[in-house]
DNA sequence: GTCTATAGCTGGATAGAC
DNA sequence: GTCTATCCAGCTATAGAC
């Protein structure tokens, strides 16, 4: 059956790339994964690349997917950072490297995987731009926050956490705890009364003005 | 010469790593772009593998050792973020991918170069660390804050961002410069008056005591 | 659609001349 | 220390039987 081989084909590139790694996968290793013969993979992908990209599409789509829900009904950015914690946990309890930060890397130097990270990547920013949007609205800190930047620097920060924490996991576990405090920071600013305020408000605006030299066009991606 | 022919694979080893990535790299892709017999590669090194991980240590090394002067003389967060803008910067200029996000990936499913990231992003992490600790004493969120996990925090981020901007300059751009804006809200924190401070660090205090640790809720389905 | 078999390469690593 | 030559494992991809 068709679609049951692609299936295989798909799942086995998650589990090779989590035993071998971007350096070490292959369409062997792929195959052997997911108890396929090796030459379905061209048949079916036409090469190791699009499997890959292919993968990593899906399989960032099926998180976010699983995870949409939950960002909905996140009500504060340390419920935001709850949720990436869970997500995070989830993913290293199955077993799980992170195909999207593997094929990232590989990204750095292929064209064609480049442009289906980037795809991918963009399916989690997304949602978190969407849920600070939400959150922000209407806070103080919303008024100077470049909220679609905001969105790019937790996802990418993101994929360098899940990178850290295969090579020091409590380390990576303490860094992730950090971050609470930032968030703590924002929402503590958001409750200051309204002279504060004021003059949060006038500071941060300067600040900003003089340093983010950026467009507030939402980039297209 | 001996000490020459070293140098030259170190070098080949960025040259190529740059050209083909963690997952192209090969002992005759180095070989060639340090012009150096691949033979060498084994004698000097005994493996590929040996010889990545001393240039991954020997290029952070060198990296933090041209940026030490300048993370002496920061002296805000944002400051602290310029550098990092600035090095991120000259990395692009020069053409370098970051062999230290490439190897990390690597590392994922291979403990020797898991050691040898681990050490080299320790040096990153070392630095900013220290930075953090001189600015924020005194500070009142230096009194909730976890310095070492916020500076391995920042560490991990800068890496997704290296690896995000291989892909989508802009957009990484971009988020490097919404950072400032986090950036700003703890320096403003820190210059309120002494009544919201007051009531700051109470806020802080709680709400990190209750939060830092990791959350073990069942996730709902 | 799936299999076997294999062509044609490139990979790490070593032996041995110089 | 550096070179050439080479072994052989593993790679992508295809041809062709079923």
């Amino acid at each position: 059956m068709s679609a049951d081989t692609r299936q295989r084909l798909l799942d086995g590139t998650l589990v090779a790339m989590r035993e071998h790694g971007v350096a070490g996968i292959s369409a062997r290793t792929i195959a052997a994964a997911g108890g396929v013969n090796q030459a379905l993979i061209f048949y079916h992908y036409g090469s190791v690349d699009e499997l890959l990209t292919a993968a990593c599409l899906v399989n960032t789509k099926e998180r976010v997917d699983r995870y949409t829900e939950r960002f909905a009904a996140v009500g504060s950015l340390r419920e935001l950072l709850r949720v990436g914690r869970a997500l995070h946990e989830e993913e290293r309890r199955l077993g799980n490297v992170s195909i999207l930060a593997q094929l990232l890397a590989a990204a750095q130097t292929d064209g064609k995987l480049a442009h289906a990270t980037k795809a991918a990547l963009a399916l989690w920013i997304e949602q978190i731009e969407a849920v600070l949007q939400r959150l922000l609205a209407g806070a103080p800190f919303a008024e100077v926050a470049d909220v679609p930047g905001l969105a790019r620097a937790i996802s990418a920060a993101f994929v360098g956490l899940e990178l850290y924490e295969g090579v020091a996991e409590e380390d990576a576990q303490r860094a992730l705890a950090a971050l609470d405090q930032l968030a703590v920071l924002v929402e503590v600013v958001d409750e200051l009364g309204p002279v504060s305020r004021r003059a949060l408000r006038a500071k941060i605006g300067r600040a900003s003005r003089t340093t983010t030299r950026v467009d507030r066009r939402a980039p297209r991606t």
